[in-house]
DNA sequence: AATGCGTACAACCGCGAACGC
DNA sequence: GGCGTTCGCGGTTGTACGCAT
């Protein structure tokens, strides 16, 4: 550290940096386990480690941390990243709470890697657009181009749905709107078929809560198009009419088929998922659920969710996981 | 076999917020 | 309220490894 009047310890000559040794590791987890987490300047003391302090807690957090899921990034877990990368942006340890045993870092890395991948891969896409554009107009007399119909960009397999980016050109919104087939930031070597997608969502749709209906007979809220929310890309957005976003209720994800929910009392984000096998594909809920028992969500651990009751009606039910059916 | 390159992951750094005195 | 300390976050860098050439 350089800052002598801010945080952590200031540099000790002989403070050792860089990979840690399974001994370090031992002797940090020994005591963390001992006297818990916190105060990690005196850990990094009282564990007899030459560490810094910081260097402690990032250790602990990153890779010695009960619970710590080891290996790749799942597509379910790939889908909650784009979508809440969507909505906050790059705030990386509040996405990592709705990711139970990824840390921060680990998005962090994952996006980054991919993000690199999207860019290079987009820059390669408007040179190769420019290029065509070029030979076109040389080929092409200026009064050809029509407006009318919407173009969805086909050249590039993996870019198929994009909305944030510019690979979707849609001249008409409200047709979008209507038939639901919105893209989703998606990176490139994600290329679902477009349409496949579709047919896929319009499925299931059924299936899902239909929020939708139910919240729009609560006083004060509304349906919007996703479109009209900056970020979003997909489905249908319940919102505050009295609050605008970012305190958006609920919202259905039709690209990744799940259920996320804003708690109207702490702001968080739920997804909703199985307590046995932590699915978050399409989860069905059986009862006379509404938007409400959102309230009652959040009572429950991480996404240990499996049984809860209306705030409304107070019956109880529970959820039926597609991926164990439990 | 050697080298280069890309990817994934671990760790470091700077900064600001929160906390306690 | 001011000040020092602790903590956590986000950006960046370093490194190991696998794969292609």
């Amino acid at each position: 550290m350089v800052r002598s009047m801010m945080g952590w310890e200031a540099p000790k000559i002989g403070l050792r940096k860089g990979p840690w040794t399974p001994q370090e590791d031992k002797l940090l987890t020994e005591y963390v386990n001992l006297h818990g987490e916190g105060r990690w300047s005196s850990v990094a003391k009282s564990a007899g480690l030459n560490r810094s302090g910081k260097s402690c807690r990032l250790r602990w957090v990153n890779y010695l941390r009960p619970g710590l899921k080891r290996g790749h990034i799942t597509p379910q877990e790939e889908g909650i990243i784009i979508e809440l990368h969507a909505l906050w942006g790059n705030k990386w340890s509040t996405i990592a709470r709705y990711l139970p045993g990824r840390t921060d870092n680990e998005i962090k890395n994952y996006w980054r890697t991919h993000y690199k991948k999207r860019e290079k891969s987009s820059l390669k896409q408007q040179k190769r657009k420019a290029q065509i554009l070029k030979q076109k107009q040389e080929q092409e007399k200026p009064d050809k181009k029509d407006h009318e119909t919407k173009t969805y960009e086909t050249e590039e397999a993996g870019d198929h749905g994009k909305v944030n980016g510019e690979a979707v050109e849609i001249t008409d919104q409200s047709q979008v709107k209507d038939e639901m087939v919105l893209g989703y930031p998606i990176s490139g070597d994600q290329c679902l078929p477009w349409i496949e997608q579709y047919v896929v969502d319009e499925g299931l749709w059924g299936g899902l809560w239909n929020l939708d209906d139910e919240y729009q007979q609560q006083p004060g809220f509304r349906e919007v198009a996703a479109s009209e929310v900056a970020g979003f890309g997909v489905g249908t957005l319940l919102l505050c009419a009295t609050i605008a976003a970012p305190k958006v209720d609920a919202f259905i994800s039709a690209s990744q088929r799940r259920s996320l929910a804003l708690c109207k009392r702490c702001g968080g984000l739920q997804v909703i998922a199985c307590s046995r096998c932590r699915g978050t594909g399409l989860i069905k809920a059986n009862g006379p659920f509404s938007i409400n028992l959102i309230d009652n969500l959040y009572q429950s651990e991480e996404f240990k969710v499996k049984s809860v009751g209306c705030t409304k009606c107070q019956a109880r039910g529970h959820f039926s996981c597609p991926d164990c059916s439990n």
